[in-house]
DNA sequence: TGTTGATATGCCTTGACAGGCATATGCCTC
DNA sequence: GAGGCATATGCCTGTCAAGGCATATCAACA
């Protein structure tokens, strides 16, 4: 339960489906339609999806409208920021060098 | 060949490897001993590693050192990119909305 | 050149999905 | 409450990746 969130990600589909519901609300069968997938394994990402916290999901008559949440997607943007010093430094270095060069 | 930057990022051993490896170039060796994990694994998650750009490695006599290479860390930021707006611009709309409180 | 140390590779087994199909569940309408 | 959509779940199969072990490669050194 709850799988990682990374696990969760390399998913191609499930990485096409969260592109979807970027621009918003859609319905089960919305996502069936645009992904060109079969109606079952959209329906077993969306488990996965929400299951892991990626998604929300509420119920309209028949239809279930899956709602993207941001908070996993911070928690990657929060893993990558140690890392990302380290190209932030490389670019300060790089300005140093450039700098030095000027002279 | 070149798997995707995320079923890269997906094992855990692998993030293990680039935690320490951000934190300075090592040795297979030192890995091995910090990570707590077979030599043939480590070596095993190192090609993945290498072979998807996330590390690059220069031979010392019998050794091989590991050094992190950022870009495929900078692609996941650029994949990031256009979900940080979704959590920006709620950071906004909460921002207006306090405003119109505060009146 | 034979030996040792450091690392890579091959083979094998096991476990974790992903997709297809059939079917169950849930809700709405008549 | 029967039938019809929309969605979820179960079962089965194929695929792929990870780890263990043995072994190959390759450099240094005696």
């Amino acid at each position: 339960m709850t799988a990682d969130v990374f696990t969760v990600l390399a998913e191609p589909t499930r990485r096409r489906i969260l592109d979807h519901l970027r621009l918003g609300e859609r319905s089960v069968g919305d996502l069936v339609d645009t992904l060109g997938v079969s109606q079952p394994a959209v329906s077993k990402h969306l488990r996965v999806l929400r299951e892991s916290g990626f998604v929300t999901c509420r119920t309209a008559a028949q239809q279930r409208i899956y709602r993207i949440d941001v908070r996993p997607l911070r928690a990657v943007d929060g893993w990558l920021d140690p890392y990302r010093q380290l190209w932030t430094r490389h670019l300060d270095a790089l300005e140093r060098h450039l700098d030095s060069q000027e002279q």
